[in-house]
DNA sequence: TCGAATTAGTCAGGGCACTGAGTATTTCGG
DNA sequence: CCGAAATACTCAGTGCCCTGACTAATTCGA
């Protein structure tokens, strides 16, 4: 009687589109490497050296997810975690060889999912695809940090 | 080097979105009762009395989670669950007073979300990101069944 | 009618995501 | 120089999400 419809729900929407990108994922790229392993993987091989919390920061994974992350790219030998002789808190991350070879060959098999998965929209609707939800996105995530304190 | 740019992956995107959802979520409508869980409950609330494959089919759970979340909504006494007399396999559920109580109130704060959500989009640019989103995750959803064998 | 599918649900296991509390290390102010 | 504050990380706890293997009940066909 009361209820809703749940498609005038973006954020239901969003949970669609995210299992939606799973699956193409584990069907197209892999198995056994995931998405947010592939993004830390990226950021590490763009800038070998992080440390977890700026990968975190950079790929969009709190510090407790990040650390389980790292735990798991590392078990696999995708990655290398040492102490940082500087810094005795910080943990100094670089991709192995082989790291670096599972993501080169991930970055080809994401391209092709990628235009897989906007293939229903054209060349504009795609423009447009990302230019909204990226402003959702970043405006929410905004709301996290009450932006800067107005005075001083 | 050879690093991508994440923010032209829309799955990283979908990710990034529905963080921000839950984020909103959890400070403007509950941190007691999740999205998952008001999607069932409001199924529940629009027809009393289905089993759980349906409800996880209509708010697109699958079977595994679709037992855990009702777990939880049954301890917290928000609906009830009984085996079909018809039946034996099923389990017929349908929202405890309470239950309803509950949807209604959180009704009203998730309009309220939603509107916070999209704010930084204008009434024809909303329009478009669910349309947009939408094809995009049906397609998707669409491939998980290879569309009815062509030749019976 | 009786045995082979089919169907609903459970269970174990792996992974993502967040919070709050706790530990170790560094930094900074007096 | 030394103690308080800040910083990086870990750990425990909760919840979502999926697969594959299993159990129980029903249905369907020979």
């Amino acid at each position: 009687m009361a209820a809703v419809d749940l498609a005038t729900h973006p954020g239901h929407l969003a949970r669609r589109l995210q299992q939606a990108h799973w699956l193409l994922w584990n069907t197209m790229v892999s198995e056994e490497i995931t998405s947010p392993q592939f993004a830390v993987l990226n950021a590490l091989v763009a800038q070998p050296g992080l440390d977890q919390r700026t990968v975190g920061e950079r790929v969009g994974l709190d510090r407790s997810t990040i650390a389980e992350v790292i735990t798991r790219l590392s078990r696999r030998g995708l990655l290398d975690k040492v102490r940082d002789p500087q810094d005795g808190r910080r943990s100094l991350l670089r991709p192995t060889e082989e790291g670096t070879r599972v993501h080169r060959k991930l970055t080809v098999r994401t391209a092709r999912m990628n235009q897989v998965f906007l293939a229903p929209l054209s060349a504009e609707e795609q423009g447009l695809f990302f230019d909204l939800v990226q402003r959702v996105a970043d405006a929410a995530e905004g709301l996290r940090n009450p932006a800067e304190p107005a005075a001083r």
